[in-house]
RNA sequence: GCCGGUGUAGCUCAGUUGGCAGAGCGCCUGACUGUGGAUCAGGAGGUCGAGGGUUCAAGUCCCUCCGCUGGUACCA
């Protein structure tokens, strides 16, 4: 049997594991700070369950998992944490309201794969469920604020649309509601194409690089000098495309409404210092907008706008409704964990290590094995992160290479002369790594022993725990 | 899903009109029997993505499948 892994999956191996399992610390501290809490649902739902909302299309990209107990029912994997949150709302009337979660698990997609893009990965949602109020969404665009800080990710920004306004144009540019879908749909590109290409999409169609023909919309010339006057909306600062959205759609019905809507969450946010440098209003993010209703945000990373979204949410009021009858208003945001982690280590913001032990206990003398044990379990019990060396290599070099290669800070020896001296000899491998870079010849790393020092055996302790601080700063 | 590119050592890649499977880095061993770097000397490591075909002969040409990749469609 050749060991493999089927299309679009991916092991995630010790150094990505720990880099990624921080970040979820982090990110589950800030949600915590505003009170949310956490949820788990099974990876399999029922396949009506998952499928409801998007109809037959939809369903192609599910995962189905045979059902043991009746063929007949079948069984899907979840493609998203907000359906099975809406199936939990509906299905625990005793639950609270508000409902403020959040989940972080993964997800399965039967998508074709591309890069940073998998079938099955894992999302961190935040979502609260019950509150009609644009607080409930200032807050969910706050907490990505936060979130991203607290991950230090540099410079981001977040971009607040809204569906409602967006609908707008629909009248202003009279295009019939029910192609409302495929111009957002195409709007939604003009990032990745440009204004050319979009304009040519909406109109007579294009044919690619590839050779494919691209269907146009076949809209007249003037519906798209109406869509261009509304995607020359955007300023720097959200008063000033308040006021031109304001002029634009001045007089049609709901203009109001959903204007007020953005109005107010950008005055909620200023008023909590989130300031136009951090969250700017553009219309043309559209964010696939199939079950959005109200206010949808995406967040970018400046300095890598190529990674695309790594945080987006909106407001969804019907989803729940499907299970429950009555209306449930809902928003929320996700976070594509693998996808921000990728970002974040392709910007060097994050550091990949393959080790979690500060600390490696050589083993120089075997006779002296339970003097390294008792060292060792005195470091644990103290609260350091310490491997004693485990495996075969007999040399010390050997050892020291180990540590090296797994990122492990610092490295304990004691053979007999330290024994009879009652003392231990500790290196710091990276003060000894950069040392050794002046270094003429090997005579002179022998002599000198760069980054190593001996300490007294009784203050092993407190020793590593200070040059520990020293290093980690 | 559709159109194209690509797959050779752990990694990055070279490989001529079809004619003995290569380099750099990494890894292992030693110089250095109490020390990770540097230097030097050796060494291991490949069913050339898989299967089939053409040929005296295939990494090289043809077909099918799989993976990766660029574009496109989809993305609840």
């Amino acid at each position: 049997m050749k060991p493999r892994l089927a299309r679009g999956l991916q092991d995630i191996l010790p150094a990505q594991m720990l880099a990624r399992q921080r970040m979820i610390d982090v990110i589950r501290s800030v949600y915590e700070r505003y009170g949310f809490v956490p949820l788990d649902t099974p990876a399999i739902e029922f396949l009506d369950v998952l499928s409801g909302t998007g109809g037959e299309e939809a369903q192609a990209s599910i995962f189905q998992v045979a059902n043991p107990d009746n063929q007949e029912v079948p069984l899907g994997l979840r493609f998203d944490l907000t359906v099975p949150l809406a199936r939990v709302i509906a299905q625990y009337a005793d639950l609270p309201r508000p409902f403020r979660r959040y989940q972080v698990a993964p997800v399965w997609r039967a998508d074709k794969p591309g890069p940073g893009r998998f079938r099955q990965f894992t999302q961190f949602d935040l979502d609260s469920v019950g509150v009609k109020s644009e607080v409930a969404d200032t807050e969910i665009i706050a907490a990505a604020c936060d979130t991203l800080e607290a991950l230090d990710v540099g410079g981001f920004r977040v971009r607040v649309s809204s569906r409602k306004v967006l609908n707008l144009l629909m009248p202003f540019a009279d295009i019939p509601t029910e192609a409302a879908a495929d111009v957002f749909r195409v709007l939604d590109k003009l990032d990745k194409l440009g204004l050319d290409k979009v304009k040519l999409e909406l109109t007579t169609g294009y044919k690619d690089k590839s050779g494919d023909t691209i269907r146009g919309l076949g809209l007249s010339s003037a519906q798209v000098q109406k869509i261009e006057q509304f995607l020359d909306i955007k300023a720097d600062k959200r008063e000033d495309v308040l006021v031109q959205i304001k002029e634009a759609f001045a007089g049609l019905d709901d203009a109001d409404s959903a204007i007020g809507e953005l109005e107010k969450i950008s005055k909620h946010l200023a008023a909590l210092g989130y300031d136009d440098d951090r969250v700017a209003l553009d219309l043309s993010i559209a964010r696939g907008l199939a079950y959005y209703t109200g206010p949808v945000f995406e967040a970018v990373l400046l300095d890598a706008p190529e990674y695309g979204s790594v945080f987006g949410g909106g407001r969804y009021d019907n989803l729940v409704m499907r299970f429950l009858g009555e209306a449930a208003p809902a928003t929320g945001a996700s976070i594509g964990v693998d996808r921000l982690l990728a970002a974040l280590v392709h910007l060097k913001r994050i550091k990949l290590v393959n080790s979690t032990a500060q600390v490696l206990i050589t083993r120089f003398d075997n006779d002296l094995i339970d003097d390294y044990l008792a060292m060792a379990f005195e470091l644990r019990r103290a609260g350091v992160r310490t491997e004693m060396y485990v495996g075969t290599a007999k040399r010390v070099g050997k050892q020291l290479k180990y540590a090296d290669q797994t990122d492990i800070p610092i490295a304990i020896m004691m053979g007999s002369d330290e024994k009879e001296k009652g003392t231990i000899t500790i290196k710091d491998l990276a003060q000894g790594r950069e040392m050794s870079k002046d270094m003429s010849g090997h005579e002179q790393w022998k002599t000198e022993r760069p980054g190593q020092f001996e300490a007294p055996r009784s203050e092993l302790v407190q020793t590593i725990k200070n040059l520990l601080t020293q290093i980690e700063g």
